[in-house]
DNA sequence: TTTTATTGATTGACGAGTCAATAAAAAATA
DNA sequence: TATTTTTTATTGACTCGTCAATCAATAAAA
C-alpha cells in the first residue's frame, strides 16, 4: 500500500523518534531498529531514506540546531536594547521547547559522541559560534571588548552546565529556576563594569 | 610467571587503563579488551578481578572521585579566609590534575552513562551535594543564606560547563583561564551583594 | 596440594547494514 | 483506453562483525 511522497514525513517521523528514543535512553545507544519502530517503520527503510546510522543522527543534530535557530532569531527581533537582547538569548535557551528533558538528554549525548564524529563536531562548532556572536551584539554596546569577551565565555558555560545539571537533576536539592541564574550573573556584572 | 600479591597492582593499572581509554576515544565506547591491552593483560583478567564491565567503569568514577576529594581536602586545609575556601575549590576543579583532557572526557561521558545507571548516578549524586556544601562553606559566612544557594548553584553550573568545553575546545575562539571566569563571576557577585 | 595469577579459545547476543522480493502509484507506450 | 514499464515505498531474512562474559587449562607460589 505504498502511498507517493512518503520521504519527507518519514524523515521526519525519524529525526522525531531519534530524539524520544535518545531523550529516553539517555545516550545514543539507541539501535536503528528501537528508532525505526517508534517511526513506526522497519529498520531496512530507515536505512533506506537516511544510509548509515550516523547520517540519522547528523540529520537530528542538524533539526534540533535549526529549532534553536529559528526560536533565537523570533526572540532576538523581539528584543529592543542591548540588554534585552541578551534576556532574549538566555529566555530562549531555558524556554519550555529547549529545556525538555528529552531535547536535553540528546543535546548532552551529541556532546559527547562528538569526540568520534568530526562532522558532529562541526555542527556543534557552528552553535558555539553563532551563541558567542548572539552574545556579544549585546555585551559590546554595553561592556568592553575584553569584557565583553569574558561574560560571553562564562554566559555560554553557565548555559552549558546548567543543561548538564537538567539532565541529571536528581543530584540537586532546589531546582532554582536556571534562566534566573544567568541574568543574575549578567545583572551582577553590569551593575560592576558599570 | 605468576608472582603473588598482583591483584592491587592490576585494579590499579586497570583503572588507569580505563581513564586513559576513555579520555582518548572521548566516550566510554571502549572495549574491555582495548583497556586490558592498555594495561598489559588479557581482557579475562579485567574480567577476573572486576566482573563485569560496569564494576570497572564504577571503581574507576570511584577512583576520579576520590583524587578530587583528596585534592578538595588538601586545598581547603590551606585556605583561611571563606573567600579563600571559594577560590581553593575552583582552584581544584581547574588544577592540572583535575583539568587534564583525559580526566574530562572521562566525567563528560560518565555523565551522559549515568543516565543508564543507577549505581553510576549515586556517586554523582555524592560528588554534586560534596561540592554544594563546600561551596556553602565559603559562602555563607559572606552572603545570605538565598545568595549563597543561588551562587553555589551557579558555580557549580559554570564548573560543569567549562568542563564540557574543554572536552569540545576546538570550537572556542579564546581558551581564556577557566577558573578565571568563574573567580570574576564571585567577585562581580559579592561586590554587588557587598 | 591448595591457592593465586593468567590466558587462549569459545560462546552467545546483539546490532548495523544489505538485498532480493513485493506491491502500489505514475509514466510511457501501444 | 489498455498495457507495459519505471519509479517509489516497504519489509523480512540474512550476513558479518564486534564484544562481553565464561571456562578449561597452565603454571608458579605457598
Amino acid at each position: 500500500m505504498p502511498k507517493i511522497g512518503m520521504e519527507p514525513l518519514r524523515r521526519k517521523a525519524l529525526i522525531d523518534a531519534t530524539i524520544s528514543a535518545i531523550g529516553e535512553r539517555g545516550s545514543l545507544n539507541v539501535t536503528m531498529s528501537e528508532i525505526a519502530d517508534r517511526a513506526g517503520v522497519s529498520s531496512a527503510l530507515a536505512h533506506h531514506y537516511f544510509g548509515p546510522k550516523e547520517e540519522l543522527l547528523l540529520a537530528t543534530m542538524r533539526h534540533l540546531l535549526a529549532d534553536l535557530g529559528a526560536d533565537t532569531i523570533t526572540a532576538l527581533n523581539k528584543a529592543g536594547t542591548p540588554r534585552e537582547r541578551l534576556s532574549a538569548i538566555v529566555g530562549v535557551n531555558f524556554n519550555a521547547g529547549q529545556f525538555r528533558e528529552e531535547t536535553v538528554h540528546a543535546w548532552l549525548a551529541f556532546y559527547v559522541e562528538a569526540q568520534n564524529s568530526l562532522s558532529l563536531r562541526r555542527l556543534l562548532r557552528i552553535y558555539a559560534r553563532r551563541l558567542h556572536s548572539n552574545l556579544m551584539s549585546g555585551l559590546l554596546p554595553l561592556v568592553s571588548r575584553d569584557e565583553a569577551a569574558r561574560m560571553a565565555e562564562a554566559i555560554a558555560a553557565m548555559i552549558d552546565g546548567l543543561y548538564i545539571r537538567r539532565a541529571l537533576r536528581d543530584g540537586l536539592p532546589n531546582p532554582l529556576s536556571a534562566g534566573a541564574l544567568v541574568e543574575d550573573y549578567i545583572d551582577a556584572k553590569l551593575a560592576q563594569v558599570r
